[in-house]
DNA sequence: ACCTGTTCTTGAACATGTTCAAGTGGATGT
DNA sequence: ACATCCACTTGAACATGTTCAAGAACAGGT
């Protein structure tokens, strides 16, 4: 059930200290962003010291990854529902990253402060490294589901690299999420609503005949480039 | 002539304790990283005092930017040896995407310590960002130039956006490369000669009938997002 | 020569993420 | 009861990016 996601010590003694670190790092990231939130104001918030702090979270980096995981969480749950109402592919993949929006909404003021320590490849937090491959796995399973529920079916080639694929179109979309400075982020919506279609006939129109070369192509090259561990296909 | 992009005061008067600080922060990255190499070891490596180097530079961060010009210089001079030989339009993107590789390998070590510098939205040296237009539009430059120079044309409609979505793909090139560990970073070079070929004939097949009202909507969309001051087709 | 304002330079002081040697307390074996 | 061990806690010390008040150097006008 729990996970040791951010590298704390096993033992669950002082496990009440560290729900109460996390908790104030995130009331004061909300509250003032984060970096203006100091370590030392996480750690008096939370009624600790400072060195106490760093017993249970190795660095202020690793508390974002308590934002992660409840944005993951509630998206799970939101996602849920659209899956269950809609058939329609466009309209599935529409709802499963206009959810998302919603759900990231309340932290996109300060995303973008901690979006720059995820895009540093060798940090644990990036959604392409090695540590976060539980939360990158369960994200791609819900692309997974958008299209197995759904009633148009992708060229069977495509079908294991596409749910990676819609993964990536989701990052995409963060990316511009967090340079998106216009009220309530509605251009990110409409860029969401406006590729959706897009996307999904681009996912229909993979079986047509005449398509198929590029198709192949297309995913041979995705099982090179995007499988999980693929160390394959290149200068050896 | 002479660029203000670093918000350097105007007059040019210590310009060369500028170049001085500027060549010791070239070379104290370059021997041992970004993150290792300290202000205070800059200023000493340029005989001067650490206020002085704030005096020129406004940060750290600021100071990255000689790199990030170094590059694009020497690759618009690697780019147009290529662009002056080749004629196919595969080989031209192929050209100009490995040249970059090329010209950016001694400083993939770490490349990978400022990209997350540059992924934060709100620093200007954010390919993103409305600082770093000058550059950004230069690099695009070379991309029209790529397709200009081709014996294969696009769609007309999509004239206008292709060297900007060129530039993207450039873009998701250097996120692909910073986090590659392969030797002598063989599997981003993999990854150009196989998208290549693909890119190459997806614009050669956009004139297609068939293909017609998808790139239309393809190109409105672009329109809508990806221009350089685009407000419009939104919330308002 | 002298005044005046502007450019440039300095080093100390500050803010904040992080480390560490030294405890404290409770459980466990004898 | 005592010794021992280990999870947990502390606050001072450290490293480093950044700021700032003060002064040095210099240019131009008188």
């Amino acid at each position: 059930m729990s996970d040791e996601t951010t590298g704390t010590p096993r033992p669950a003694k002082g496990e009440q200290t560290r729900t109460r670190i996390l908790q104030a790092a995130m009331d004061l990231f909300e509250e003032r962003g984060y970096d203006k939130t100091t370590m030392r104001a996480i750690a008096q918030e939370a009624g600790v010291s400072v060195g106490n702090a760093y017993y249970y979270f190795s660095s202020k980096e690793h508390l974002i990854q308590g934002f992660y995981d409840r944005i993951a969480d509630e998206h799970r749950a939101a996602a849920a529902q659209v899956l269950a109402t809609e058939t329609d592919l466009s309209a599935r993949i529409r709802g499963l990253l206009l959810s998302w929006l919603d759900v990231a909404a309340p932290y996109h003021r300060f995303a973008a402060q901690f979006f720059k320590n995820a895009a540093d490849p060798d940090s644990p937090l990036s959604p392409f490294s090695a540590a976060s491959e539980g939360p990158r796995e369960a994200a791609i399973a819900l692309h997974r589901e958008v299209l197995a529920g759904a009633d148009v079916k992708s060229a069977p080639e495509l079908a294991d690299q596409l749910p990676r694929l819609l993964w990536l179109q989701q990052m995409g979309l963060v990316l511009y999420w967090v340079h998106d400075r216009s009220p309530n982020c509605a251009r990110s919506r409409a860029l969401v609503t406006r590729t959706s279609p897009l996307v999904a006939r681009l996912i229909a129109a993979s079986r047509f005949r005449v398509l198929r070369p590029l198709v192949r192509e297309l995913t041979e090259l995705l099982d090179d480039f995007l499988m999980p561990g693929a160390k394959r296909g290149d200068g050896r």
